[in-house]
DNA sequence: CTTATATGTTTCGTGTCGAAACTATATTGA
DNA sequence: TCAATATAGTTTCGACACGAAACATATAAG
């Protein structure tokens, strides 16, 4: 069957960000998961940078993503900062030296030089199918989408300003390419709690 | 970039993949290396099956393969085979109840779910695309292609029947469409040692 | 005001993972 | 021919991811 093929595409794909991961950590001292939760809280907003928002996308538990981060921590990629209002939250924002580390991390070395000799056309092609297959894919799972803002069916154009409606919070142009957890499609059957 | 983009989306789906095999392969007491390295065992040929093959497919030592082997066949799931001809080598072959796992397995359930609504036509498109992608990331990383006999350059049709030109030995049909270690592509410069 | 819920941390047990030492068999080459 | 070398695989050990569960604290609900 066909569907089977692509999973084992991309279950091959995988193997190989995750020995590039594990090869290039080992280069920086950490390990392919800490470098996921790093991707993730330099890519996400303010509504998403917490030990639980991580903890969701990445599918693991909060104790585990804690310490997870108490690693990126030590190591100086990442800070923490109290939320203002809520005093249980706690803001994991990227360092400019985990920004950095991350440039040297992704895209992957590999996928570079494998996609040197394709068109951008057909890079953007793919990128988009395999959107709309992770779209689809989150769904069927009952996982968040953790899309950006500038998708999210709360998000709200007013006089070419942009708000989140669940918030009631503005929103910059940069805030709204960030990806956020709370996101959902316009098309997708309302879940809020 | 685009490349960033297509990165990211292929990190999130891994994880998909990775959290789906945790969550099913605890049903089953397995965990999702155990799963990839039943899964790669159901699909390689006979000169692939060993301690080495899956090393080199999973990118991991053979020392950590041996473990994961060992749990693997303690479970009933595969069945270690002397070679005839080479007393160091073992084969190791997926057992009826191995294939059942598989099955169950593989393709994700989320995959199936999330491509419901796709045409036959553009998920295959979608796999050869990214077919291709791998086959420039594995040459690019000097991985293994580990591709079928079918299209491998050392497959020699006569009359009708197939023969690995590096073994000598025949291919059945079925044989030529599982993937093998010693894999070539005919466009890629030769690296047989 | 009491109970329930949510965020995050700590502890502990299981088990992956790589490194390295080891056994056994096959190949090479002098 | 036989010693040196290479290859397939196992075992042991230490580091650490990961989940489960107990815990602390803060907010929300009734």
């Amino acid at each position: 069957m066909s569907i089977d093929q692509l999973h084992t595409t991309l279950e091959r794909l995988c193997n190989l960000l995750r020995v590039e991961a594990r090869e290039h950590g080992a280069g920086n001292g950490l390990l392919p998961v800490q470098l996921e939760a790093l991707h993730y809280l330099g890519e996400c907003n303010r509504y998403s940078d917490s030990v639980q928002g991580v903890s969701e996308y990445l599918g693991q538990t909060k104790g585990t993503v804690s310490q997870t981060l108490k690693v990126l921590e030590k190591r100086g990629l990442v800070k923490k900062l109290p939320d203002s209002n809520d005093r249980r939250i706690v803001h994991l924002q990227t360092t400019a030296a985990g920004r950095k580390t991350l440039d040297k991390v992704v895209p992957a070395l590999f996928l570079i030089e494998a996609l040197k000799s394709t068109s951008e056309a057909k890079i953007g092609q793919l990128t988009e199918d395999l959107k709309e297959v992770l779209r689809a894919a989150q769904q069927a799972r009952g996982a968040k989408s953790f899309g950006a803002c500038i998708t999210c069916r709360f998000n709200e154009s007013v006089e070419g300003a942009f708000q989140c409606g669940l918030t009631g919070e503005k929103l910059t142009p940069k805030d709204t390419v960030k990806i956020c957890r709370e996101h959902l499609f316009p098309d997708v059957d309302c879940k809020v709690s």
